[in-house]
This record gives structure tokens, C-alpha cells and sequence, in this order.
DNA sequence: TTTTATTTTAACCATATGGTTGAAACATAA
DNA sequence: TTATGTTTCAACCATATGGTTAAAATAAAA
């Protein structure tokens, strides 16, 4: 390991990305070694070599796939802005940020699931704390009669199940639609276009106009 | 194995519904026939005097999971009923059945993923076929301008995510809104109350009437 | 060239785990 | 009682897998 942690060598990356994929399809447990070795075009050793286990390779998967998405959602949140603006923005980038990483949500929420815990302190941290003046926004439009008549909770649960659920669900759809990958493709497409004014208008009730 | 395939021995049973729990919570690769046989109180020996493997277990826990849930949900959209009647009639049933089986779409879903050709042929029959009538009522309802404007499938999409979607990501939910097991379940509730109108509305538009 | 870092190869270990077996204890029914 | 089915226990096997090691080959840097 010549290089310092900022740039690493670009095996290592290799391996770290081979990592991603099949631990992010597979779970922890359903993940191989030799899999990932394959996919990475090295050898069994060179895993050690570079990370010294399993365990210690899947955590700097498992973390940089948190990393990765989890602040950049919630940082959307944090803006001082009108609830509209707000809004369409949030749908819009978020889904922007899940179409880039299409497999962290069924990945993290599986590993989640077998240790509810886990992530307990950064979720309450780093998302918990940092959500709640978005949810004060909500309640303080829904008081002044601009939104549709339900709990703030239950209203950030709604957005984020019609973003995020699609990716999850994706093998049942694909299936069920008779779509192929580049039709399931465009099928999200068309949602990015659409679900932003359609959250916008489900939530936000508009007064006077036509 | 005195009894038929009808009644069951209660150890059988017994068996069987650790193996659901530990299978659903950790997956086929992460879940330890030691810990079925633990929480069945029962030694892993007799594992295999019922069932063969680990495998042939898991595949029984798999399809029953199945079984139990996705035929009684596509029945709910197989009625020859009006769309507003079907939709709260939907909404309401589903979230019955998850309520009651609350770990089977993770589960499902996680082990599509490692596997996304496993149940093709038992999704396009049995889901995709029995389902486009229901895509047509859409589109017809849509034609005379009684539904939201968006394609049938976005909007089965968009229904099925707010359904399900908050079983799935229940330990995110429940960490940053700071709701412990109860409260959670009092989320649920509430959710179950509230979403049959609001799917309805969101989707329909009502003509005349203030 | 000398030195250092990277990569391969191959063999190997330790462990967990799924799976098996046989004997014995026990219960139940014929 | 006899026979059959159920359950436990303990020991054990085979395998896959994660992990390690040593030696050598290769490449790159000094």
C-alpha cells in the first residue's frame, strides 16, 4: 500500500468497488469473498492485503454506501426555503441520488433489519435531530390551512415510500409490467419527471388560482 | 412423522415458525439452523428428522410467505367493483395483511434481489396477468378525466410504495421519530385509518360537490 | 542496480456450519 | 407386551469459507 488514504491505488478501488457491488446484492452473509475477488479481477490474498477482513471490508462498504446518500437527502431538508420550492427539490434530487445508487436502500435497510440498532446514535444525529425543523415547517403550513390535513410524520413516510419503494421493489415491477431493464429505465425516467408536481400537489393545498 | 400432510405434529409447526422468524429477520445465508432449533426449543437434530436441509426448510418458509399474502392482495383488484370502492377496499385489506405478516416484504424482496428470475414465471401469472384489468380500469376512469393524470402503472406504483413501504423501512422511521414499539404501532394505526381517503383522494377526482 | 511495493500462486489452517449417524429414552397405540 | 413414532444426546464427517503464510514474479521507484 504505497499511496496514502487520500488517493488509493486504483486495485484497491477495484476491489472496494467489486466489494459494493456484491455485498450491496447479496448481504453480508450471501456475499463471497472469491465472488468479490472474481468481480475485482485479483486473487483471494489481495483482499487481505488490502483489507484485512471480511468484516472489515464490508463495514467501509456498508458506511460509505450511509455516507454516500444519507446526509446529501437530509442536507435538502435543512434549507431555509418556501415549502413548495422545498419540496419539488427534495423529490427531485433525492431521486437523483438513488437513480446514482440504485441498491443502497434495499442494502442498507436489509442489514438494518437483521440489527435494528446498528445505526441507532447517526440516525437520530444525523437524520433525527436534523429533520425536525422540516417537520415544524409542515405542521406550521398545515395550521395555516396550506397543506392536506395530515400528521407531518405521515406525510414525510408518503414522499419517501414513492421515492424510495420503486428501487426496492424493481424485480417485482419489472416483472409484473414486463419490463425490460432499459423499459424499467426509461419507466423511472418518466416517475422523475412526474413525481415532483405530484408530491408537490398531493401535499400543498393551493389557494385562490384557477 | 405419525401424521398426514394435513395436521401437522405441533413440533412440526412449531419448527416451521421459528424457521419463519429467523429466515424472515436474516435471510436464507444469515440465518443459523442452530437458532431455529433454539427458538423451537427443540435440538437440530430433529431439524432434519422433519426437514430434509436447510434448503428444503428455507424453501418452505419461502413459499409459504408467498402463498400467504401476494394471492389475497391481487384478488383485492380482481372484483368487479368501481374504482373508488376497489381503491379504499385496496388500501384497507393490504394493509391488513401486512400488518399481520409485517417482516414477508422485506424478506421477499431481499431474496428477489439476490435472485431477481426466481419467481418470474409465478409473478407474471399469478400478479401480472390478474392485474391488468385493474391497469385498464385505470386507464378508462383516466379517460373520462375521473382519475389524477399520470399512467396506470405510476399510480399502482405510487399506491403500493405508501402501503408497504413503511414496514420495510420501520427502523429508520421508528429511530428518527424517536417512537419506541408502541408508538410505532400507534403510527401504523393511525396510518391505517387515514390512508384509505388519502389514496382515494389523491387519485380520484371528484366531479361536482363543493 | 538496489530497493520497495505490488501481485500471483499455491498450499495450508481453523472454524463454523450443514448434515449424518447410532444409541438410548420416552411416549403412544395396537 | 410389542411395535411404532418421537425426541434427545453425543459424537462425528465433509465442506465451504474466511483467513494466513511463504515464496516467487513482476513492476516501479530510488
Amino acid at each position: 500500500m504505497k499511496e496514502n488514504k487520500e488517493e488509493q491505488s486504483s486495485t484497491e478501488l477495484k476491489i472496494f468497488e467489486a466489494a459494493r457491488e456484491v455485498f450491496q446484492a447479496k448481504g453480508l452473509e450471501g456475499a463471497r469473498m472469491q465472488e468479490i475477488a472474481d468481480k475485482a479481477e485479483i486473487n483471494k490474498s489481495l483482499l487481505h492485503y488490502y483489507y484485512r477482513s471480511k468484516d472489515k471490508l464490508f463495514e467501509k462498504v456498508y458506511q460509505l454506501s450511509i455516507i454516500r446518500v444519507i446526509p446529501q437527502i437530509v442536507s435538502l431538508l435543512n434549507q431555509d426555503l418556501p415549502l413548495e420550492y422545498k419540496l419539488r427539490n427534495f423529490v427531485d434530487k433525492y431521486l437523483e441520488i438513488i437513480i446514482a445508487n440504485p441498491d443502497i436502500p434495499l442494502f442498507i435497510l436489509h442489514e438494518l433489519n437483521k440489527n435494528p440498532t446498528r445505526l441507532k446514535t447517526f440516525m437520530l444525529n444525523e437524520v433525527g435531530k436534523k429533520i425536525t425543523p422540516f417537520l415544524e415547517q409542515l405542521r406550521k403550513e398545515s395550521r395555516k390551512g396550506n397543506t392536506v390535513d395530515l400528521p407531518a410524520e405521515q406525510i414525510l413516510v408518503n414522499i419517501m415510500s414513492m421515492i424510495i419503494f420503486p428501487f426496492i421493489g424493481k424485480p417485482v415491477f419489472q416483472t409484473i409490467f414486463e419490463m425490460d431493464d432499459a423499459a424499467f429505465e426509461q419507466f423511472i425516467y418518466e416517475r422523475k419527471k412526474l413525481l415532483p408536481d405530484y408530491i408537490v400537489n398531493t401535499v400543498i393545498k393551493k389557494t385562490g388560482g384557477s
